[in-house]
DNA sequence: TAGTGGTACCTTGTGAGATAAGGTAGTTCC
DNA sequence: GGAACTACCTTATCTCACAAGGTACCACTA
């Protein structure tokens, strides 16, 4: 599979993957995980996500509000704030900046 | 600059991409951080290409030769065996997987 | 009521890889 | 003999994704 491997190729970007989550819609770890599993990133576990999203907070990037669930624990939901929504742009910059560098090398 | 905090984003890549330069041609440490600065890679250092070549080797996924050179020490030349070609068609087949995912969630 | 499965959070230790910060030598030219 | 360029290498450090655990809430059912 191609998506054996991807680890280290992750590192640098999921972080901003997981901010642009955030920033499309005001949401927490557990759904978060479930969501980029989804979005081709098979093998991610809780574990990474709930490292990042403490990363974020402890950065502030984040605000986060504790709300209770219907079907289990409460949830803690991450928004982005305006340091989190710089670092995304930041985020997408450098990752345009290096894909375009890549993709040229690719085509030459 | 943009390219302030590339490093992360580079891990995973710049291996691939090294590959891509010995690939394209049969070429040695020094010339390849000179390549990669001239790419748009401005911050590597030779440091970080020579870790990265000495793994290579390691790997077996390159050909060694020295040969002295005539404006300086002996160059240790690097060219890409069949395990460093599928090595490298591997790292192809992540990376078009990865940007594209990006590139989806960054349009979406 | 004990068990199962899904939801939801967290912590700790490990490993890989890029980098910084050194060092050693060869050549050319003044 | 001292720059300046070429050319190689080593070691220690830091960050980050991940594995492998753990806790707890809720609904259902055997």
């Amino acid at each position: 599979m191609v998506t054996d491997g991807l680890t280290e190729m992750l590192r640098g970007t999921l972080e901003g993957i997981v901010l642009k989550l955030i920033d499309a819609e005001e949401t927490y770890g557990y759904a978060i995980t479930r969501r980029l599993n989804e979005l081709g990133f098979a093998d991610l576990t809780e574990g990474t996500v709930y490292t990042i999203l403490l990363r974020l907070e402890k950065r502030g990037l984040v605000d986060v509000s504790k709300r209770p669930s219907e079907v289990g624990p409460p949830r803690k939901f991450y928004a982005l704030n305006d340091a989190g929504r710089r670092e995304l742009a930041t985020f997408w910059a450098r990752w345009d900046y290096l894909s375009s560098r890549i993709d040229e090398l690719k085509e030459s």
